[in-house]
DNA sequence: GGTGTCATGTAAACAGTTACATGATTTT
DNA sequence: AAAATCATGTAACTGTTTACATGACACC
């Protein structure tokens, strides 16, 4: 899976710029590129060279002229042949299951202070996923069907959150039983 | 965080080859990198450069020769200081949610068969790591709390596969009521 | 006779990030 | 006067993966 194809399902709804192609990765909770630059429009051209977008160029006073990308037709069956193939499995990256590994050197205390950091974090990321759950709304026209999907997208960035929250309280009680 | 880390954490319990580490790199299921050679002996050049570790040369009959890596007291001091540092918010990467994304322009039964295929690649990924769990034991004497801090990390992975296994299955309910 | 293990390392490619560069306009 | 927004793009770097290369021995 390439960023390609998330470009792709953007420019399925509408058309726009690298620019706001590169606002809406970066606000996107689950598309997990930075959204930089580099690899947005170098991304573009690729699309363009295999003919799944075109591109107009737009002038404009007081302003850089932009160019505004449209998806194709070739491009809308390219999508969904991605969207219709074998999905893989999450990827979870938890450096701090790393630190508890060796944590075994630490006293107590120092213990506790990790796992109360580790638990503070969590706390915010699942109250900003909550928050942006609220306000989140890039696309129009919506079907019943779609909003649920998205409704549980973003559920699931959530409850992701809150079981990774469980566990460290499951842990601290097994620590404080033993 | 860099698998200079993971390396002297495993170096922490005893001394190995760049061959030992890249086994249990590729087989561990919390350090999340491939464990390849470029990466492991360019790593431990670095190591050696900072004097984290030592080396050793090995000459053996009918085997490669082999140099066997040792984590100094600065090495040592430099583990402590990582683990004690400011844990990092987990990061999931599920390439599934964009594709649920994008996936209203499937009918009913493509859709379902996608979450299928999900449910069933969770279910494996699941059902593998409660066997890794069963397995796991690459280092001797462990105290009771580095045990109970393994098998918390062990069980992280395998609830956090389990609860992407209830999120699926609440959402084909949702898509079944609607 | 082919495949796998032990053991080191390099080469080439791809993916991804940060930072730089431009330049007008708008906001603080 | 400084910072942010719009809009494109490039440069340099880090991280990561796959594949190549060597050579002895063991196993099937």
């Amino acid at each position: 899976m390439s960023i390609n194809n998330a470009i792709l399902g953007i420019l399925s709804y509408r058309s726009l710029t690298g620019y706001d192609l590169k606002k809406i990765i970066q606000e996107s909770p689950f598309m997990y590129w930075s959204g930089n630059n580099n690899q947005i429009y170098k991304a573009l051209l690729g699309l363009l060279e295999e003919e799944y977008v075109t591109n107009e160029v737009v002038h404009q006073e007081s302003s850089p002229s932009k160019k505004i990308y449209t998806i194709t037709e070739r491009g809308r069956a390219a999508l969904r042949g991605w969207v219709l193939s074998s999905p893989e499995a999450p990827e979870f990256k938890k450096t701090f299951l790393m630190q508890l590994a060796w944590a075994d050197q630490l006293n107590d205390a120092e213990l506790n202070a990790l796992l109360t950091q580790y638990e503070n974090e969590i706390s915010i990321q699942a109250a900003m996923h909550r928050e942006l759950k609220n306000r989140a709304d890039f696309s129009p026209d919506r079907t019943a069907r779609e909003k649920l999907l998205w409704d549980m997208i973003y559920d699931n960035i959530i409850s992701s959150f809150e079981s990774e929250l469980a566990w460290v309280q499951r842990l601290r009680q097994e620590l404080d039983i033993k």
